[in-house]
RNA sequence: AGAGCAAAUCGGCUUAUCGCUUUUUAAAGAGGAAAGUCCGGGCAGCACAGAGCAUCACACUUCCUAACGGGAAGGUCCUGAUUUAUUGGGAACAGAAAGUGCCACAGAAAAUAAACUUCCUGUAUUGUUACAGGUAAAGGUGAAAAGGUGGGGUAAGAGCCUACCGCUUUUUUGGUGACAAAAGAGGCAAGGUAAACCUUGUGAGCUGAAAGACCAAGUAUAUCGAGAAUUGAGGGCUGCUCGCCUGAUCUCGAAGGGUAGGUCGUUUGAUCCUAACUGCAAAGCUAGGGCAAGAUAAAUGAUAGGCGGUUGAUUUGUUAUUCAAGUCUCCUUACAGAACCCGGCUUAUGAUUUGCUCUUUUU
């Protein structure tokens, strides 16, 4: 299966993510608050992606690197959650408002519940 | 055994699976502080007739360095230790006889000295005492009281005189120098504070990779209102003034239009490692070898083992408080994530070793 995770699936450009942050539907689930989006645009790709995790939860560099490095490991190995939509991309962005580091584990299992929701 | 300080070294290695970034498709991929952004430089752009003022930084000496507010060696002062001539620690360490300001409380007096209690002399008075003069040794206050101690001297005293010490100053000698030593002179004049203003000396053009160059895409030197202007607007010389250069548009408001993507800069450099030589050292120099992250809403990760390290327990052997081996268990970590690049400083922090200091226990 294919677990890979490139570049084309992250969300970058500046005017799509004002956009998203604008007008995208909300939802929270602690400790996540999650902006999603369907865009009817033609790309290759069926998801673009944007982590954050907020400066004044975290002040150190290397704590806000953890958490967005163990968000993005479990979006990677649960792919086939958001690429179920076929002719539209979803854009998505995932915030993490919690002031305190979770365990691998506790944020697989909460992200996958939040994750569920969009559907 | 514990705590503190200083110095040095290290900051894990490896296998498998699934991924990320760069790219020569086979490799490489966070740190000693990558941090704070406190100094200094490279690099880049703008400026580069000049003068004055202001501002900022630095401040014992010599040296190192691209440079520094950094470093090395040394001097002076303060301070701790003892083995009393050695050693550890500290210092915003130029100027208080250029000027101005300030010195709380206490005290008589806090700076052109002064005179509360005393001491001494004279006059008046029965006496207590009062007045005038001399004096600053004694008392008391304070962080600090106008050289200190001994002797002489005196009515009592005073650098009034003298010895030693201190201070100021001159000369000589030694040292590259800060400075040190010796000899002579002065007769004591000069309180502290510059981390108060200030003075002296030295240095500094401004900005900062969001610098800057190029490519692509796209547009409206457009419209309306008010004001200024070839009788010099505006701009530049970078805080100000003079002065100089340039020479036709400029300022404010209203309502609007477009772009915000990529490449270079950007990782070969005051570079790193090893060795020899020079130097007390910081460091320099020569030879040989190496190429070592380049992301950009920002890569360097996740999971499971092994080695290694380590906490505790236990078994066996052995010189029983020691050492070695095995088994089980725990942790695999502290501080912390490159953002143009270097040299420093400061701060954070785990382990080991060495040295010094302090505390406790045992002998």
């Amino acid at each position: 299966m294919d677990q890979s995770f490139q570049k084309e699936l992250r969300l970058t450009h500046k005017k799509e993510i004002d956009k998203l942050f604008s007008s995208g539907k909300r939802i929270k689930s602690h400790p996540f608050i999650i902006i999603y989006n369907e865009v009817s645009q033609k790309t290759e790709v069926p998801f673009k992606l944007l982590i954050s995790v907020p400066k004044r939860n975290f002040k150190k560099a290397v704590d806000r690197n953890y958490l967005k490095r163990r968000v993005r490991e479990v979006v990677r190995k649960n792919k086939e959650l958001l690429s179920s939509k076929s002719d539209k991309t979803l854009h998505i962005a995932i915030l993490y408002s919690f002031n305190i580091k979770l365990e691998y584990n506790k944020i697989e299992t909460n992200l996958l519940e939040a994750l569920k929701k969009i559907q």
